[in-house]
Order: C-alpha cells, then structure tokens, then sequence
DNA sequence: GTAGCAGTTGGAGTGAACTTTAAGTCAAGA
DNA sequence: TCTTGACTTAAAGTTCACTCCAACTGCTAC
C-alpha cells in the first residue's frame, strides 16, 4: 500500500505518517526500488492501534516508549504491561470525568430550556 | 481571594488564572487600591466551570464564544444553548470512543497476563 | 523527452494553551 | 528604612503534535 492509500484509509495525513514514522510509532516502512513507501498489513495494524491509542489520548511520547520496549523483545513484557496499565488508569479517571462533564452539561442544558421557555430568566452564566 | 489561594484551590496556576481573564473566559477580576486580583465567589464558581469544561476538552475559543455570547444578554439565550448542545456531543462521542479503547486496552493488558505467565510468548506489539 | 503527478527528504512553520521573563509595585515584618 | 515575597504588566518563549515548504526523484502518458 502506498502512503496516499494508507492515508485515505485510516484519515490520517501522509506527512502525519511519515512524522510517526520519524519517531518511530510504524517501524521503518519497506521502500520500493526509487525510495516510495509500501505499507505491509502488519503495517497498517499497527498505524491502527496508533491512531486509536493517539485519539484516546496517549502521547507520541508514551507510544514511542511503548514500542522502544517491543524493540527490546521478550524481556520488556512486564514493563510494556505496566506501561498499559498505567495508560489505563490515566484514561479511566478521564472517563470517569468525562461522565461528569457530560451530566453536567445535561444539566445545564436543561436549565436553558426552562429560562428559553418561560421568556424572561437570565442564568448566572 | 487572592491569585495564590484560587489557584491552590482550583490547581490552576496564577499564569493560568491571568490568561484566562485575558483572554475573557474569567470577567474582568476586580483589584484592591494597590492592583491585586480579588476574586469573589461568583469568579471561583466561574473559575470551577471553566476548569471543569477545559478538562473535558473544550477549547478556550469555544469557552471564549459562549462568555462572549452571555455579556449580550437574555437574547442569546438559544445560541449558548446550542453551543452547549454541540459540546456536549462532541463529547459524547469521545466517550463513547473512549470506552471502545478502554475495553481494547483491557483486553490487550489480558493478553500481556497470559503472554508473562506461559513465559516464552511474544506478541505482536 | 518532457509534462505532470505522486512520492522523497530535512527543516522550518503553525496553532493551541500555556509558561516564563523582565521590570516593576506594594504591603508587611525585622 | 530595608528586605522579603507576593503581586502586577506586556511580551517573548515553550511544548506538543502536527503541517507545510523547497528542492528533488522517479514513474506514466502523450
């Protein structure tokens, strides 16, 4: 697959690609004979798990981390687990939050419609 | 109030607390004889609402829009209501994605469990 | 063979949201 | 009175995560 497919497929820019590429979130990407990029599936699985773990949150710096630690192979396991794990809970407390927010905003929401409603109230803020 | 207590209280530093009053997301803070910030409860209240907002994910533009919008007045009313309407399903949907990666995570921590405990396994990434 | 287009590189630029700096003021305590 | 420390301002600097640019290369169609 050529990076414009790539790109296309998972909406994510051909140089946004290329800069994970840099800093290493897709291993180094097989070239054809004149230098053009050829993503493999295991490829575009991993550019996958990247966007999903990026639109959650997780930074280029923690995604780095995690796949410097596979480059290190089977001894990194514990530490890559833990990695997650942390990760994790990070997003968990966020969601947590998020849930709030969101009831909140109902809330608030809620209150337009009654000052909408009866014409003349004006809210706090 | 002084600066230093709402930001112990709230955990927004002073830096923070004086750019969101630049750029008007917190009114105009109200000085003593020698020009130091006051804040009265009805700024912290705002303050609480705007850390909360700005933890969910709302930008400082939109927090900006809706403050502006609230300085004109009962007629916009339906307009801020609207804005909150539309905040309030972005986040929605980042929830609901949020969860998706959540349970992916959850997952993935699992198969680390069973790849540490039979001891010879290596994953994909 | 040359126009045009998709790709390549390294490096510079951007936008959002702070954060720091410089230079100063003010009030309280020794 | 002097020092200390928290505050003030405007403006410059920082960080993160891209995003764009210039200059170039290599296929493909005419």
């Amino acid at each position: 697959m050529t990076i414009a497919e790539v790109s296309k497929k998972y909406q994510i820019s051909a140089d946004t690609l290329r800069y994970y590429e840099k800093e290493g979130l897709i291993p180094y990407v097989n070239r054809t004979e004149g230098g053009v990029r050829n993503y493999t599936e295991e490829d575009c699985t991993r550019i996958e798990f990247v966007k999903c773990m990026r639109s959650a949150g997780l930074s280029i710096e923690v995604l780095k981390k995690y796949f410097e630690l596979f480059k290190c192979g089977k001894r990194t396991l514990k530490a890559r687990r833990e990695l997650l794990a942390t990760e994790r809970k990070a997003l968990q407390e966020r969601f947590v939050e998020l849930q709030d927010t969101l009831k909140r905003l109902d809330y608030k929401i809620s209150v337009y419609d009654k000052a909408i409603a009866s014409k003349d109230k004006e809210l706090k803020f």
